[in-house]
DNA sequence: GCAATAAATGCACTTCTGTTGCATCAAAAT
DNA sequence: ATTTTGATGCAACAGAAGTGCATTTATTGC
């Protein structure tokens, strides 16, 4: 728990009891999640308090946002060397259409593009969609 | 005018007003649109019938959705050999952060991703963000 | 052409997600 | 201890997506 703070702390973030809490709940799932998969995991928490922790957190560089194509926004802890607050950690995420899970393949980088002229790309996002690896076992 | 019915009977929709003036419209725009561009693009239509119908076209090949992270789903005309009813055409997809446009890079395809063991992709989905051409040269 | 049937449209309403304003409470600084 | 700042909770709103049902329009069989 300690180590929470201490990390909440370095990104200047003060640890409250419900930061550390939402923190936690992230770190021990392994998937990406959802503003209300937070909700529904802690009965006693606002949707504003949660929405701006993430808000908070995602400035910070602590988590980052996911578009996953459900229409949903998920959230991910970042990697200790994902500096996303600066540029662009651009990693690819996979969505189970089975399991309805988003997972970080954070080894996975965005291939370089070739774009027409005149296109600047500064930002990209890459969902692939299918069958996770815990899916396709059973 | 002719045309755009023809095209909506090979496709098997059933070629109603409202149905040729959203194709035409969307044909004429070169970029992807909103359920509620058309909406504005038409005092006099209803947001029920312009949803089901993006919805027909959809099933029927005529139109592809497009997500392109901005919250609002994106619908352009699926060009002349798409076939995306029956595996997606997986072209890639560029939001313009300046006017805020997005344009189908047809000629673009998704480069194949080796994922880890396990996965399997049925379905991906690319889009960059930046400046498109038509900003970049202003 | 006319009745029967099917498809398309329009209205009202609901749900879900994201978001903001404001009051209150807790913590930090002086 | 008081002031100031930041965090939290409640209420309310906005936008997009989606559903149910009644009505209109088109198509089919007779």
């Amino acid at each position: 728990m300690k180590e929470i703070e201490k990390t909440l702390e370095n990104k200047n973030v003060r640890p409250t009891a419900m930061r550390i809490l939402i923190y936690k709940y992230m770190a021990e799932k392994e998937i990406a999640v959802a503003l209300t998969d937070i909700e529904n995991a802690f009965a006693k928490s606002d949707r504003t308090t949660l929405y701006r922790t993430l808000k908070t957190f995602e400035e910070k560089g602590i988590v980052h946002q996911i578009d996953d194509g459900t229409s949903t926004t998920k959230y991910a802890l970042c990697e200790p060397g994902c500096n996303c607050e600066i540029e662009q950690d651009l990693h690819l995420h996979f969505h189970c259409s089975n399991c309805n899970e988003t997972v970080c393949l954070t080894e996975h980088k965005i291939p370089h593009i070739n774009l027409p002229d005149g296109y600047v790309a500064e930002d990209a996002n890459l969902v692939l969609k299918g069958i996770c690896d815990k899916c396709s076992r059973q």
